[in-house]
DNA sequence: AGTACTAATGTTATGCTATGATATATTAAC
DNA sequence: GTTAATATATCATAGCATAACATTAGTACT
């Protein structure tokens, strides 16, 4: 991880828990997760997903209120960070496509709108639920 | 309006007051607007949204936590839900983009998924913003 | 009309999510 | 070592959303 050492010791709990989890956590999860770490408030969860983001080492999740750690963190930019989330079993995969990300910039430029943040999170079943029913 | 005189009292004074103003409302800005009209409690506001959303008359910012009245009532059918977003004068633009829509489900086919809600948002500076700089 | 069913409403209480404000401590730069 | 910038700790508060329950209103059928 290419800014791993700079990360200050909250920010370090904050990235290690959510890169143990495969998963999205809660502000409020990931501060019950370290109380034994010594964190009591919310504001110290927030603070350090805050700079984590802006370091692209984690992500938000707009539809869900919750925060998951970049499974390419290694990339320095994305084209574009997308996600796709299981309803039923919750599992949530990032994706990268450059393709989407060419036709939204050229949607951008024909309404001559300056994109900074794209947000795309689609919702539904994944394959393995989806040979269950 | 395909289906406005099937809505309920509240409902319709929620979908009123979404599509006289033309940005989004979080609902407790609804709620306040409506207490004149007699809504006293959030959940009035949440079951009319709800219900709303469900035929597709209004549409929910995830980003921002708001409500926005749907810009297209009249189509039964979107190909794609997909907001920008204008940091600086908070102008929210509704947009239906086929070829997104396509490329979008076409991954989805190719990662084995089954999509059932698509959230689109994109933040940024509109044109008109952008010209002040 | 009366019954049964379904949907919508009203209300209280509660829980989850996020940030403002202030003071202190740590780190980096000169 | 002083300064400046950043991170931390803590308390308080604001904003967003739903559970649970009681009541009312509308619909359908006999």
């Amino acid at each position: 991880m290419l800014c791993y050492d700079i990360l200050t010791r909250n920010q370090r709990h904050v990235l290690d828990l959510l890169l143990a989890e495969k998963t999205a956590l809660s502000a409020y999860t990931i501060l019950d997760r370290l109380r034994i770490k010594g964190f009591r408030a919310p504001l110290q969860v927030y603070r350090a997903l805050e700079k984590l983001i802006k370091l692209g080492l984690v992500h938000r999740l707009e539809s869900l209120n919750a925060f998951i750690a970049c499974s390419r963190p290694e990339c320095e930019e994305h084209s574009l960070i997308a996600f796709v989330i299981c309803r039923k079993c919750s599992n949530i995969i990032e994706f990268d496509n450059g393709v989407i990300d060419d036709n939204v910039k050229k949607h951008m430029q024909t309404i001559n709108f300056w994109p900074q943040d794209t947000i795309l999170e689609i919702r539904g079943i994944c394959a393995g639920c989806h040979s269950f029913v």
